[in-house]
DNA sequence: CCTTACTAATTAACCGGTTAGTTAATTATA
DNA sequence: TATAATTAACTAACCGGTTAATTAGTAAGG
């Protein structure tokens, strides 16, 4: 008997939650993401839920860590391809942009915990937050060491880059209805893709660390 | 009778409830803020808050309105005090750099508003959004005209500075303990003046909008 | 190959607590 | 006295979480 005609599969079931409570809590937020729906959304009975994730915040902890692990793997892959701060950067800068795109509930995970100052669950998400400022800091610091980056102030650095990366992605949907309004004429960035974007923001930030005249 | 004596004052009722609410919706977000809770910081009975606002979302909206109209008015009237584009940019900037700090209600509402995509209550909030980013555009355009500014891509410049902000703002606390730790020598700007923030996204944004070579 | 016995996965029904919101009565003020 | 402000007590719905019972898979024993 295969697993695919199994009626019952424990991590199936484990991993569909998942998936499930991903999109739910970056839609909804931890508080307002019921688990009724969630159950009723993965075609499984609540107390699956709790079976496997003992509680609420059990099943918080499992999804964030996944999703944190994920783009800190990515990102710590990648950085391995390059040997030159500047490569690093543009690197770092790129991934994330890539990753927060292809994955929206990232940034919307991420801005609903940073602006709650981490209050549901703040360990996790610190350590691996930090783990990539971290990463970033370094890039900075070897860069400045070199000669090639100048008057860099890294925790500000960073917020520009992910912070800016996080709104272009979560408010894709308002700024698209923005720029149908005609009233004032204002570009949205609505079309702008991900690549485009990250060019930007890649050149300003080189542009950023070059020595001031 | 002095209005200081009265015992009933609904004007006065109606802003403590406003007062109590923004920093509640702000603390804990729209669905974790509760209505009896709200009522007990207050003072006064429940009911009173639907009396005067006819529900929940009436009242976030309410609060969201005092807030933005604020925010808004203090950069349109420092605006009026310039006339050359970079000084309007630079004071555009610090001003919201010091407000947001003054009012650390304003940054939290915003992202988690901006994270949701105006989930909660998007028309009011796009809209006073939006004539903000008006007037950053025009600060930018008339710039470019001028010859003064380059390359300048609005919708990212603006994120990068009202994201940078907000998550500065909102991050105090857990960077902060982030500080605290020694297991790495990180730098999070932990206590920096909100003055020197401004002053160095000043000097960037500046640098970013120079003619590149 | 079938039965039995055990375990893991799954379910329906329920619980106490909390929430937004209502109502009818009461109090203060003009 | 009329009206606006205020209150206590209430409701209906929802929430996270539990429980006891049931079902499906699995391995051993005959």
């Amino acid at each position: 008997m295969s697993k695919k005609t199994q009626k019952r599969d424990a991590e199936a079931s484990k991993q569909l939650i998942i998936t499930y409570a991903k999109s739910l809590f970056s839609e909804k937020g931890y508080a307002q993401a019921s688990m009724d729906e969630l159950a009723q959304r993965c075609g499984l009975n609540k107390a699956m839920v709790f079976y496997y994730f003992k509680n609420k915040k059990g099943l918080y902890e499992a999804v964030m860590r996944e999703v944190l692990i994920e783009i800190q793997q990515a990102i710590t892959e990648e950085n391995k391809t390059h040997s030159k701060p500047i490569d690093e950067l543009e690197g770092f800068i790129r991934t994330y942009a890539r990753y927060a795109c292809e994955h929206p509930y990232l940034p919307a995970l991420l801005l609903k915990e940073l602006s709650d100052s981490g209050a549901v669950f703040p360990e996790m998400l610190f350590t691996s937050m930090r783990q990539l400022f971290a990463l970033f800091t370094d890039i900075l610091k070897r860069g400045e060491a070199k000669g090639c980056f100048h008057d860099a102030v890294p925790m500000i650095l960073y917020f520009m880059v992910i912070g800016t990366l996080n709104l272009l992605v979560t408010t894709k949907p308002l700024r698209l209805k923005a720029a149908a309004l005609e009233d004032i004429d204002l570009d949205t960035c609505a079309e702008c893709d991900i690549e485009e974007i990250a060019d930007y923001i890649i050149a300003k930030i080189k542009q950023m660390l070059k020595e001031p005249q």
